[in-house]
Parts: C-alpha cells; sequence; structure tokens
DNA sequence: ACGTTAACTGTTATCGTTAACACTACAACA
DNA sequence: TGTTGTAGTGTTAACGATAACAGTTAACGT
C-alpha cells in the first residue's frame, strides 16, 4: 500500500491471478461478474492505479505526440497548437511540448532532446531557420513533421502556402488597379516572412511591377507603427498606393501611422495583412487578412505524424515523406480599395 | 534492425554484456576506452535508441507534468502555460497538455482523464468553476496543482492575488479623487471575474461607495466596445468617473468606444484593465493595467507540482496541501488622471 | 609468493503489464 | 456415454532498462 499499488497487490487482495484483474481494468476477455465485482472491490481497496510506463513497454506506444517550437505566445503558434491538440486528442492522443531555445538552431538537436521524450512521433514548428535542414537525413527512430514551407529530403513537411497567399493578395491589389504595392517584412530569421517576402518579389517581377520592400519589423504592431511612420511619407508622395503586411499586428501598426498621418483606409491607400487574427480582438479594425488555417495544418501535422508513427511501429521502415501545402484565403473586410486618383 | 534497437542488439552486435552496453548509454560506472569505443560504433551500427518506456518503468518517473486547460488561446493562459513550459523545462521536465471540453466540468473527470497520461503530476488551470471542488477529497494518485483563487482541500492551489490586485486599482482609483468607479465583468462562469467583481463590491463597500456593475462581457474588445458604448452615456452624465474593466482586451474596446462619444482618456475618464497584455501588441494604448505576473505563477505552480511528487515518490503520502497567492501590480502608463471637474 | 586493491565486465532479478497459451469446468450435442 | 465447444481462469514469458551483486584480471605492496 505503500507507494502505487499493482495488479500484483489488487490479485492477492481478490485472491486471482494478475491476469484476471488486468482483464477486469481493460475490460477485455471473459470474466464472470462475481470475480468482476471482487476485483473492482480490491482495486478499490488498495488504491490500484494502472502503470503507463508498463503499459507503453509492452504495447510500444505513448499515445502521445510531441511538438516542438521556438515561442509558444506568437499568434500563428497558438492557432497550430490549438489545432494540433485538438486532432490529437480526437485520435486519443495527448500532446506534449517543448520550447526550443536558442541552442536549438539545428534539426539535429531538436530531434535529440525530443527524443528523451515519452512522445510516438514530433511536430517541429520551424518558424526560426534551421541549419542543417539540406544535409540533415539520417534515418529517424521518431517520425517527425516539419512545419515549414519547403520540402526536406528525410521526413513529412507541411505549411500554408505562403507562395500561393501572397500572390492571392497581390493579384487581389493589382486587380483593383494598385500599381504601387508596397511589402513590410517580419523578422530576417522568420523562414514564414522570408518565405513571404520571396513570393512577393516573384508575383511583383512576373506582373511588371517593381518590388517596394520595406525595413523588417519584429512582428509588433510597434514595429509596424515605426515603419507606417515612414511609409505614410511615400504614400503622400504617391510612391506606394497599397501596402501588404507580413501579419496582421503590424499592419494593424501601420494603420495607426497612417490614421495619425491622416490617410484614410481604403479611400486613401490599401492594406492587407496575415494570420486573420485580430477581427475578434480589436473592434472597428476593418483589415483585410490572409488566413493560414492554422487549425486544418495542426489537423493534417497530427495526421501524417501518426501514419509515420503506426507504419513505422508496423513495418520498421517509416513511408515515404510528404510535402503537403495548405492553400491560404483572403478574408476582405473593406481595407482595400480601388487605386485612389490624384 | 527490424523496429528499434535495444541494448541486447547492441550488446550483440558489440560482443559485450547489456549491462556494459548500458554503462556507455550513461556514462556511469567504470568502461575502458576501447569497450566504450566498440560499444559506440555498434550502437551507431545498429541505430540504438533508448526506450523512454522501460526507463521511466524502472525509474518510476516520466519526467513530465502534465497541464489542463479550457482554452489555450486566451491570453492569461499563454502567459501560465509559456511560464510553466520554462519553469518545467529548468528542472528537465517536459509538459504535456491537455484541452478540456466542456464535459470536464468536474475534477474528478479531470483527474481520471489526466491519469491515463504519461505524467509525474498535475496542474490544472482552472477558468471556468469545477463543481465538485469542495467535495473532491479523495487521494489523489497523481499529484495535483489548481491554479484557482480559493483554497482546496485535496491539493495545492495558486493563484495570482485577484482580491488585492482588484484592491489596488480601486484604491488608485479612489485616491485620485474618483467615486463613481464602474466595473465591467467578463463571463459569468469565469472564476477569475467572479473573484475580481466579489472584490470590486467589498472594496467599494469599504470605502463607502456604491458599486456600478455593468454587463457581464465576454473577454472580447468587441464586448468591450458595447458596453463601453453603454457607458460613455453615464460618463457624460456624471454617473461615472473611472472604469475598471476584467481584462486588456475589453478595456481596449471600451477604450475605443470612448474615443468614438468623444471622450478623452483620461481627462474626461479613466480606465484601468487587467492582463498588461497589449502593451506591445497595440500601439499608442496607454493602458494602465494590473499584471498577474503569469510567469511567475507558472513557476511556482511547477515547484508545487514537482515537490509533491517528488514527496509522493519517497514517502508514498503527498506533502501537505499549500495555498500560495502572487500578487498584482499596477502598471501605470498615463490611463488615469484626476477626477474631472464639471 | 601472497594478499589487497582497483578497474573492468558479467549475471541475476526486477519494475508492471499483457500476449499467448494452457487448463478446468460445465453445458450442449450426437 | 463420449465428444466438442466455450466461458472462465491461471501460467509463462516477454517488453527494455538498470540496481545490486559477483566475478575476473592486473598492478601493487609487503
Amino acid at each position: 500500500m505503500g507507494l502505487n499499488a499493482s495488479l500484483a497487490d489488487v490479485a492477492r487482495e481478490a485472491g486471482v491471478s494478475q491476469q484476471t484483474v488486468s482483464r477486469v481494468a481493460n475490460d477485455t476477455g471473459q470474466v464472470s461478474q462475481a470475480t468482476r465485482a471482487k476485483v473492482r472491490a480490491a482495486m478499490h481497496k488498495v488504491g490500484y492505479r494502472p502503470n503507463y510506463a508498463a503499459k507503453a513497454l509492452r504495447r510500444g506506444t505513448f499515445q502521445t505526440i510531441g511538438v516542438a517550437m521556438f515561442d509558444i505566445t506568437a499568434t500563428g503558434n497558438i492557432g497550430l497548437l490549438d489545432g494540433i491538440a485538438e486532432a490529437a486528442s480526437r485520435q486519443g492522443y495527448a500532446v506534449t511540448i517543448r520550447i526550443l531555445g536558442d541552442e536549438d538552431r539545428t534539426l539535429a538537436r531538436v530531434e535529440k532532446s525530443m527524443a528523451r521524450l515519452p512522445v510516438d512521433g514530433i511536430i517541429v514548428v520551424m518558424e526560426r531557420l534551421l541549419t542543417d535542414l539540406d544535409t540533415f537525413s539520417r534515418r529517424l527512430n521518431t517520425p517527425m513533421t516539419i512545419i515549414t514551407p519547403a520540402a526536406v529530403r528525410s521526413c513529412s513537411t507541411l505549411d500554408a502556402d505562403q507562395a500561393q497567399g501572397t500572390r492571392l493578395a497581390v493579384d487581389y491589389l493589382h486587380s483593383n488597379g494598385h500599381a504601387a504595392i508596397a511589402f513590410v517584412p517580419g523578422p530576417e530569421d522568420s523562414v514564414a516572412s522570408q518565405t513571404r517576402l520571396h513570393a512577393y518579389e516573384q508575383q511583383m517581377g512576373a506582373l511588371g511591377l517593381a518590388p517596394l520592400v520595406q525595413d523588417h519589423g519584429d512582428w509588433t504592431a510597434n514595429s509596424g507603427y515605426r515603419i507606417g511612420t515612414a511609409l505614410a511619407r511615400q504614400v503622400r508622395d504617391g510612391g506606394v498606393t497599397a501596402v501588404l503586411a507580413a501579419n496582421d499586428n503590424m499592419a494593424n501598426g501601420i494603420w495607426q501611422a497612417f490614421a495619425r498621418a491622416g490617410l484614410r483606409i481604403p479611400q486613401d491607400v490599401s492594406l492587407i495583412g496575415v494570420d486573420n487574427s485580430l477581427s475578434e480582438s480589436i473592434p472597428n479594425l476593418r483589415l483585410d487578412s490572409l488566413d493560414q488555417h492554422f487549425t486544418e495544418i495542426g489537423r493534417q501535422a497530427v495526421d501524417l505524424t501518426l501514419r509515420a508513427a503506426r507504419a513505422q511501429q508496423r513495418t520498421g521502415r517509416p513511408p515515404r515523406p510528404e510535402h503537403r501545402l495548405v492553400p491560404m484565403d483572403l478574408v476582405r473586410r473593406g481595407s482595400v480599395g480601388p487605386m485612389p486618383r490624384r
């Protein structure tokens, strides 16, 4: 009774075999009503609690998947985590999180630190650049799915379709007559921001327009405000008529800077953000935004990871890596208008 | 080689005993350089990966703690989770999260669903009211810490000192000459909001002032905007000169409503929120706010839980439940001014 | 030469659970 | 009456790792 009671303790108390107790505990096999009741009583008396480690050792699975990310407070990551947790719990899996630090800048390190955890599979949210993405290819012990825009040799990858979403926004602005479309990127070490920036430049080129890349922000509204103040001058000069910001927070800051400069949205300048994250928390902000469908990405990440984990347990080999992109949607709320006449 | 390689496989490959391989793997005991190298090579060759379940079974611990919460996207919960994850990882523990659903409205159910997870202890973030808080007292198999304002018989509890924080805000407004101080509560099933509401009423009473409780908001800025619109009329009538909102998001909505109604902060009306959450994300919002120090709460929750887990493993008994309150701070940014003269 | 010590390595038993199989009744059937 | 089936129960052997103990060398001092 001292520490945790085991099957053996219950069996002794009830005068039956361990196996019978196990059968009662798991509702498997045939056990007579009388025995069942006797065992239940004994379980209760000795305070039986199943030992998860022993179960996991026998079964070979923890019913848990791990999630590694750098910053849990970032808007996108919360959405992802929420989607992952929901999808996992629907499949009877729990989610273990690990916050990565500055020392975890390689896939090898991430994999090593996660392998020490009781998890059956790993989802890595690669918001910052990991340096060994191309070279890392050794056989993985734990199946891994990486949320990142580019395909990787050794495991499945998945992301919002940053390129398609960016094109969607640029095209929408262009179809409204805009040609001087500025882009406000996020931090330089953000993979998502870099991908959006690259897609922006490419699509501007494809439309025969000159890219107008602004200073790098740091995802916060304050940085958006700073950059927006500089942008306001260009808008007044006519050098810029529309702005695409790498996330909603910065777009909000830009909006405030424009408002303070006396510029009206969408009459004087059009604005689009990314994340579709502010509609609930900020009233009267009619900001067009690209929705990345984080919940769906989380769901598919869980799907890929569990599929790989099960395949590896059955066959000993992981399945062929997949690369999926989830299309973005443009949510229109009125912050984009026709090109202003001067 | 099929599935995961074990110590035995490595031992066979290297021509040594399992125990020697174990010693190499864990860097314990003396092993000669030659043997060590041989074993390392064999490990690499067969792709050895330590089995966490077996380790946990022997050790009797998972090095993991569980966190149960209803809504991971809520501002306060993200801060808490961040604090918990950081504190846990500093102690070499991982964090497993479980999102509670509407069916998890009793401690008994929460405990049962968490007991199935590979965790050594549980932190329950009780943002919504659990109905069996008083009656639930049976001996816990897994040590549990609840983040809630009131003490519980069966396990340790911890929270921001909602009452002290609320008094701090009310007193500050009062000391600035305000008497008509309104309170905007959050959802009715929020424990934190109810505690703040109660403390507000009590302190207003203690100061000889009449409480002015407004409609319940739902934590969002939009609900704050709605309530703020109604409040603006009372402010203009002189029926209200200061507002305490149950969180920053609603305070932000109220601010917007006041701005639209032509009321200036702090000249015409004073405003205080709770969470200290918006300073980074919304530029130019000079909102006074109560800081709940979530990171500190998370740290202490981990501390209490691990202490209980270790004690229970050593002695078989959990330690005496503790109840801690972490004081709030009022962060001043200029949204509170002296009582306006009419 | 003998005992002593230290360095290294192997053997055994065990953590709590469950799969696989073996056994005992007793009922159902020819 | 004997055969077969089946519900109910027990026995054994793993899962992978490690603590505790038991050897085996070789070096050293007397």
